[in-house]
RNA sequence: GCGAGCGUAGCUCAGUGGUAGAGCUCCACCUUGCCAAGGUGGCUGUCGAGGGUUCAAAUCCCUUCGCUCGCUCCA
């Protein structure tokens, strides 16, 4: 990360995270590995309470969302019918021009059915079902001019007619009619600068230069029982969402919940991504949070409007600022084809605006293809109104350990202290001024703070202090996670809890042994007020909302 | 996937062929009447891993893993 622009660097973050015990790397005593991590004591609080806001928000305070909890490894038929395989298993290309991804084994059979293709080989009069074509440098110059600049803008020939038709330049002065096998020739218009790239394969839709065919099998195999067999083969699942619809008719059936209602999943998923990056955020294991929201067809626009909305107020409500977040709506040429709106939540991250969460209406595609690959139906009957139909899909589906990564780079704040409580801004990388000291605080919100309340006795070597601090925390670790420290000089102690963000600390001194009050601390602000003992739950109770 | 850089204590880093270091953190004791004070003592490393060159490797070479950055990619 660019250091400048008071940017917060990744690497600060991960060392902060590990020096404090939110997140490790996995099996780091072995040298790590790529794309896992491992959250610490402090870490999975932190996500535990991400989790439980989440679920508490879209479950348990409504009346029409249950829960589900399916497995991981699934009927491997669950992903022939939701498209993972055999879409995106077999090796990929993509075109650099128009970005369409193509099945490598079918690129040549839709070059030969591409309307550029038949309109070529019409141009230049040569005989495409035998091997050898050909063909002179005048007619293909031609076509490139008329018709390749509306069939195939992406071709290198339609593009720069004269560098690609160099190749020809010592055929064509010598002979005025080339010969050429018909494969050839396709690679030799796609390609513009021979000696840099080699001969390219052309995009289908567009002519353009494709990427080298790669594996975009993104999904973790794994066998079920002893025998490793193509038999037995299946995965770990890509998402969350396919357990919600293997299981909607049994949802359906003991829930007793009406159209529309949804039905809501946390859990692990896993894939195989080509280049993790970027600290947690692109993980190969990681945790999704998904509703399923069926929704009567035609609806389906107002659903998710609404549950864009919902999302993006639980976002502030659990501190990242509105002015941090950002909707992302998808063009309809952006939208896979059964899908009639999607809108990505973006939180802006150092390394740039990124997804957290997608909230897609997908009609009734899932629910149909599990109807179509198991024959068992899922159609859903309104006693009302007699109609029976394929519920429509509404689904926020939000990334956990993304929420976290967006909810550590929020909170990380460095500030520079003076004396006389001048709070400075501090910049990063550079030594504070005269008479100012640093300081790292983490501000979450309170609701997903790791540790709620930090107690402490204000001297250690006084025993009566120390007691009645005692009997404090012990009453507040019933209600909250708490800290217990007594080691060394209280400022070095309210320091450490600001680098965990824990929101309060309360202190006990000389006063509390007479009029049983203490002071409790405010972590932003590091103001102190003095309350009574009694009254502390309450204090920090009404912070948690 | 390609290219470049990096990997030494929990963290930040010094150490360019000859006995593995500093600051901070952490722990113990002392001191300390509210924002990283001070004192004393202490723990911590197969120098990312494996192989090679050498009398001798943290240091040079090869391989590999991991991290960062830039391309690429992200259904």
């Amino acid at each position: 990360m660019k250091n400048n622009e008071n940017k917060l660097s990744m690497d600060t973050l991960a060392s902060l995270c590990k020096r404090r015990g939110f997140i490790f790397q996995s099996s780091e005593i072995y040298g790590g590995i790529n794309g896992f991590w491992d959250y610490g004591p402090l870490g999975c609080e932190l996500k535990r309470n991400v989790r439980e806001t989440w679920w508490k928000n879209i479950v348990q305070n409504r009346e029409n969302v249950v829960g589900l909890d399916a497995s991981i490894i699934m009927h491997p038929k669950v992903w022939e019918a939701s498209g993972h395989v055999g879409g995106f298993q077999d090796p990929m290309q993509t075109c650099q021009i128009c970005k369409k991804h193509l099945r490598a084994d079918q690129v040549w059979e839709g070059i030969k059915e591409s309307a550029w293709f038949g309109s070529l080989v019409r141009a230049i009069e040569g005989v495409p079902d035998t091997n050898e074509v050909t063909f002179t440098g005048p007619s293909l110059l031609r076509w490139a001019i008329r018709d390749g600049k509306k069939l195939a803008p992406g071709l290198a020939l339609v593009r720069n007619p004269q560098v690609t038709l160099s190749w020809l330049a010592e055929k064509a002065n010598t002979t005025d009619t080339v010969n050429i096998s018909c494969i050839d020739l396709i690679r030799h218009v796609a390609t513009e600068q021979l000696a840099q790239t080699g001969l390219q394969t052309p995009c289908p839709h567009c002519g353009g230069p494709l990427t080298e065919p790669r594996q975009f099998n993104l999904m973790f195999e794994t066998y079920v029982g002893a025998i490793k067999s193509e038999d037995h083969k299946t995965y770990l699942r890509p998402e969350t969402a396919q357990g919600i619809f293997a299981q909607f008719g049994n949802v359906l059936a003991t829930s007793r919940q009406k159209i529309p209602f949804g039905i809501a999943q946390i859990g692990k998923a896993f894939r195989n991504e080509i280049n993790p990056r970027n600290y947690t955020f692109r993980s190969r294991e990681f945790e999704q949070m998904e509703l399923e929201f069926f929704v009567k067809p035609g609806t389906d626009q107002q659903w998710h409007e609404y549950w864009v909305e919902e999302r993006m107020k639980w976002y502030q409500s659990i501190g990242l600022p509105a002015e941090s977040l950002q909707k992302y709506v998808y063009k309809k040429e952006e939208l896979a084809h059964y899908a009639s709106a999607c809108v990505d939540i973006m939180y802006n991250f150092p390394f740039g605006m990124q997804e957290l969460e997608g909230i897609a209406a997908r009609g009734d595609f899932d629910l149909s293809r599990h109807q179509q690959f198991s024959g068992k139906s899922m159609e859903y009957f309104n006693q009302e109104t007699n109609e029976k139909f394929v519920p429509h899909v509404v689904e926020p589906s939000a990334g956990v350990d993304r929420i976290v990564l967006a909810l550590l780079c929020n909170a990380y704040k460095e500030e520079w202290l003076g004396k006389d409580n001048q709070v400075l801004p501090a910049e990063p990388g550079k030594q504070p001024p005269e008479g100012f000291e640093a300081r790292t605080v983490m501000r979450f919100h309170p609701k997903i703070a790791p540790v709620k309340v930090a107690v402490f006795p204000l001297l250690k070597n006084k025993p009566e202090l120390v007691e009645k601090a005692r009997g404090v925390f012990d009453t507040l670790q019933k209600w909250y996670p708490s800290f217990w420290d007594v080691a060394g000089a209280i400022g070095r102690r309210y320091r450490r809890q600001d680098e965990i963000g824990t929101p309060f600390c309360v202190t006990i001194d000389f006063d509390t042994l007479t009029n049983n009050t203490v002071t409790i601390r405010e972590r932003d602000s590091m103001k102190q007020e003095r309350i009574e003992i009694s009254k502390l739950a309450d204090k920090i109770h009404e912070t948690l909302a």
